[in-house]
DNA sequence: CTGTTAGCGCATTCAC
DNA sequence: GTGAATGCGCTAACAG
């Protein structure tokens, strides 16, 4: 059923070292040799097996990305720069989906370890890195991405996520809001910790406090359970501003305010979402959001990931960290 | 540096063969000999080399999907259902983003051949269906997702795209509307073809005609162009209704008439997108739209390609076809 | 420039 | 229940 380089060697009547040659040096080759072996190769259609060729070889093309959520616009462009990226290098990206689940992202690391990846692009699902030191020890390349490292173990790219929560926080104070809750969770989610955190201490800074409600994740059905819950209290105990640690948590409280109930959005309660996704700028009021670079990040991700690869483990471990920049739209301010 | 059997079976005190009966075949082997052999696997951070298990075994456990569009969030709960399905029974599911770009497929295809992956799930770009035929032929599965197969050399699972086109525009003609404009493009995607022969075809059952406004491809962007031009017209020859072949380019169509322009939705100009994508609902005006089951697309084309991969050729083709759904919101009656 | 040779790591016979 | 031998398809020396 499958074509061996051995029966293309027959058909073209040369040795089988012959047709690799004319597989990964043609440049080694005469060129009459080349166009036997090329046609013999067309006419059996014979498809290199990249097992064998991995196993021989011992090395790998193909690098792991591990994202936090498949079904965040966020990650697909995070996966979309780091796709464009590596296919311009040569390479090729095998997605996976943790879906915020250390267990899923436990199956994804051991399926991607065994098929040898060169590299694992990942977004933690947890503090617990203990794993990913392992794989970097035994000379898998590393880079944590939309997370910064704490130590020297791994190459990281990320964002500044307290800078952005607190020019989230810092901008609702500045447009008078005085009573701002912080919509996020699970906080074992360092984004979330630190978007907190940074939120935090902005609403410090202007001298008001900082009500949490968590969450257990950050999609559009917890954004909208939390709406429901803060349209359930009476008005005067509602927070006047509300800053979600992601669009898809924003969207949601949206929905709930504002198509399920009777809270005017910026009037009564101003949102602030984070990542500034494509349908932040079409939600049905324009979401203010804390834009992040995600192409960039998956781009340079592969950049990163790369370089260990080529230079071996014992180069100085990168941190690109990127700067998050506010776009204001009508959630926060009326008349933006 | 990598720990193979060798080694472990060495530190276990028994044979390699032993070893790889513990890991695929453990009842054969004694308790305390699976004991100690599991003790070195772990004390050694042994990591099975599946490309070596993989051409020893001629069979894969992977398989690989490949989309029209990854950052359509239709495609993501595609792949998300298939990922869980195939997670279930064990396969790996490799993702390529076509861009709906034929070159692009071509490369996703030629990766996911050289890995021998066990199978493919494929939304085709074009209408050139050869180089699959001659993978099936060669005995690697196929499944067509999202697009019904004409003959008998594929599996499929599909939605019934000319029904949904049909239920659009029949729900339009219902509401009063008789200058009705299709959106989308390029025709060469056969949901887009599908979509609008459905529409054209309720279009004449109600004696109304069908402008066509064609795109270079199904994102907000191209939406927003449309809608942009469509804006610059005067008053009178606008349409008063748009149906758009997806929700991506309904989105953009929303923000260029309510965002940058000042087109009444749905009272100038009722929209009808497709795909019900999670967004649909939280769009500046909620979105009428035509639901397809995307996640059981997923899942359901899993089924047939491993019924495909343990039946062998020989098996009777399935084709699944779904029935779309029309949710009507806001965007195409005011007091939905 | 071309042919020959020796494994990569593992799963699978078949003896024992 | 266990172990020694064989080869999957390919690449990378090296010899011619």
């Amino acid at each position: 059923m499958a074509v061996s380089v051995r029966e293309v060697a027959a058909l073209a009547g040369v040795s089988l070292g012959t047709v690799s040659n004319v597989l990964n040096r043609p440049d080694k080759v005469a060129p009459t040799t080349v166009d036997r072996v090329q046609s013999a190769i067309a006419t059996l259609g014979f498809v290199r097996n990249d097992s064998a060729r991995q196993l021989r070889a011992g090395r790998s093309s193909t690098v792991g990305l591990i994202v936090l959520d498949g079904g965040n616009p966020f990650f697909t462009d995070v996966a979309r720069g780091a796709e464009d990226a590596a296919m311009d290098k040569g390479l090729a990206v095998l997605i996976g989906n943790s879906d915020e689940s250390t267990d899923r992202e436990r199956t994804y690391v051991d399926l991607f370890e065994e098929r040898r990846v060169a590299g694992l692009l990942i977004s933690p699902a947890g503090d617990d890195l203990s794993r990913l030191a392992r794989l970097r020890d035994q000379g898998t390349a590393v880079v944590l991405v939309d997370r910064r490292a704490d130590d020297e173990h791994f190459a990281s790219v990320s964002v500044d996520d307290v800078a952005g929560g607190r020019i989230a926080v810092e901008h609702l104070a500045a447009t008078g809001r005085t009573r701002i809750a912080f919509v996020g969770g699970p906080s074992s989610i360092r984004q979330v910790a630190d978007r907190h955190a940074g939120a935090l201490s902005a609403a410090r800074a202007a001298g008001i406090g900082l009500e949490v409600l968590p969450t257990a994740s950050l999609s559009v059905l917890e954004g909208r359970r939390v709406g429901e819950a803060l349209q359930a209290r009476p008005r005067a105990e509602r927070p006047d501003a509300v800053f979600a640690a992601n669009d898809l948590l924003a969207v949601g409280l949206e929905q709930a305010f504002i198509m399920r109930g009777t809270i005017a959005v910026p009037e009564e309660i101003a949102i602030v979402g984070y990542d500034d996704i494509a349908f932040a700028e079409a939600a049905v009021v324009p979401l203010t959001s804390v834009r992040q670079p995600a192409q960039d990040l998956g781009r340079q991700a592969i950049e990163l990931l790369t370089k260990q690869v080529e230079l071996g483990q014992d180069i100085d471990l990168e941190h690109v960290e990127f700067t998050p920049e506010l776009v204001v739209r009508q959630s926060s301010v009326a008349d933006a």
